[in-house]
DNA sequence: GGTAATGTTAGACT
DNA sequence: TAGTCTAACATTAC
């Protein structure tokens, strides 16, 4: 789930759940994925203190600790998700995978969860010093239309959907929005960056951040609020093009993904 | 039991 | 040199 409309859920999530509260102690199911620090010490440096703001970049969210140097960078993989609850509350569904919980004082806690254990957590001084942070390309959703096809035309030849997909190019979309983005542009994955024209490309800025703003407003992808017209609730279920049930939809591995497209549609 | 999964990256190959 | 491909990471769900 987490590209950049979920990560930004996650902020929303955060922000109006754990900022100002006292943290009261940090548990750590899988010490491993904390990074940059031994977990006695990240333990030690949070207890006492409070959230004090949060912020994303690219699929990351930073959290700013009132009182220390240091920030902590979430990063969720491929599976992932931020639940603020009562400590008591039952481990159920996702939550069984929490692993790393900051408990507050006042009883209630937030839990990182992380299924596959791709996430990190970073805690670190100046996270715009992490080379994963440093090397990330512009936010999309900062970009104006002529900067976008500046960034598209300085580059080398490469393909769209991997250029969509390198957070160095550009940060916070995965395979899921990139495929999406691509539908609604009705470009073929495959295309060259090269061979785009120039109406292409300015329809592939509306678009993306049509869909990423979309995205932000109704929530998870797989939702019943999905739009008619998105092709990402077909991916998992018929594999039918929503402009056309003769459209069949296809899988096929680009950039090491499994991209999902209209061969109809998407030229 | 096999396979694929919303991410990233190192190393081999072209 | 730059882009592409593959495997690897750790784990679960179907």
């Amino acid at each position: 789930m987490p590209e950049l409309p979920d990560v930004e859920q996650f902020k929303k999530h955060f922000e109006k759940n754990c900022l100002h509260k006292k943290i009261s102690d940090v548990k750590a199911e899988s010490k491993n994925l904390i990074r940059r620090v031994v977990f006695e010490d990240f333990k030690e440096s949070l207890t006492g203190h409070h959230f004090k703001s949060v912020r994303r970049r690219g699929k990351f969210l930073i959290a700013e600790v009132e009182g220390i140097e240091e920030e902590i960078l979430f990063h969720f993989g491929m599976t992932g998700n931020l639940h603020y609850t009562k400590q008591e509350a039952p481990k159920e569904d996702e939550d069984k995978f929490t692993r790393v919980t900051f408990e507050f004082k006042n009883g209630y806690e937030l839990r990182w969860i992380n299924m596959r254990k791709f996430g990190r957590i970073y805690f670190v001084k100046e996270p715009e010093k992490l080379d994963l942070i440093k090397e990330m390309g512009p936010e999309p959703l900062e970009l104006s239309e002529k900067e976008f096809i500046n960034l598209i035309e300085n580059h080398s030849r490469k393909n769209i959907k991997s250029f969509l997909m390198d957070q160095r190019d550009i940060a916070g979309i995965g395979n899921i929005y990139s495929d999406e983005i691509l539908f609604q542009t009705r470009i073929d994955p495959h295309r060259d960056i090269k061979t785009l024209n120039y109406e292409e490309k300015k329809n592939l800025y509306k678009n993306m951040k049509e869909v990423l703003e979309e995205a932000i407003k109704i929530g998870p992808p797989e939702g019943e609020f999905s739009p008619q017209h998105w092709m990402i609730p077909h991916r998992h279920q018929d594999m039918k093009c929503p402009r056309d049930d003769n459209h069949h939809l296809k899988k096929k591995t680009i950039a090491g993904r499994s991209a999902i497209y209209c061969p109809k549609c998407q030229q």
